[in-house]
DNA sequence: TCATCCTATCGTATATCTACGATGAACGAT
DNA sequence: ATCGTTCATCGTAGATATACGATAGGATGA
């Protein structure tokens, strides 16, 4: 990406709570993953074939859905012998919740 | 993109309100985006040159942020004379709050 | 051991996003 | 009428995102 230029007297204009908003947002700014994290909250946990077998995607996406939830923090996968099981991330997803709740409307 | 594929029992995972989040979420996946917001929301109401004046981006860039905003149905913009006066859409920034809330944490 | 299952990752094609400068349209003032 | 101001849009370059098949690695079971 290019990057931004820089104006005297808009630095901090953008500031780390758009950075952290922005960033969780665009987690969830595909529907497969939004239905990711429903479903995971249904299941409280989940292996991930499951979540393959239940979408229209083929694995290799699911997997890349997941680990984008993954790096924002919202979902914690855990090697359980040759599977891997998923959960949600309450204090992501609280957080999450909050700095949204914080936007004045 | 590459379209999905169908798998027979995974029609309906993904939900209208999967598709509403996601892309109300999109909107605000940019920290820019999150700025205009806010600055939005403090100002009330805002000509389109101040909003960049404040950004560290061309006024191009800024037009297109505001652009993303205004089809996502969370600011409105009013043209007044040779400028455009943009605000806040309260009742979708409400229903993207709500819509948050509504995700299980 | 060997085959099998499950999942992550690689490679890749296409689409979308993000940034900018340039241009054009609409308006107000001269 | 002409100029300057304001903003949206066009065109475009480079970065990301999204989809898939293919493959590799680790665990289990035969």
């Amino acid at each position: 990406m290019k990057l931004p230029i820089l104006k005297p007297g808009a630095q901090d204009t953008v500031t780390a709570f758009d950075e952290e908003l922005a960033s969780l947002a665009r987690a969830l700014s595909h529907p497969a993953r939004v239905a990711i994290v429903r479903h995971l909250a249904e299941r409280g946990t989940c292996v991930c074939g499951q979540i393959v077998n239940v979408m229209p995607l083929a694995q290799a996406t699911v997997s890349q859905h997941l680990k984008v939830l993954k790096d924002a923090g919202l979902v914690q996968g855990e090697v359980d012998g040759p599977r891997t099981c998923y959960c949600l991330n309450p204090e992501t997803m609280k957080r999450f919740q909050s700095l949204v709740a914080t936007l004045p409307a």
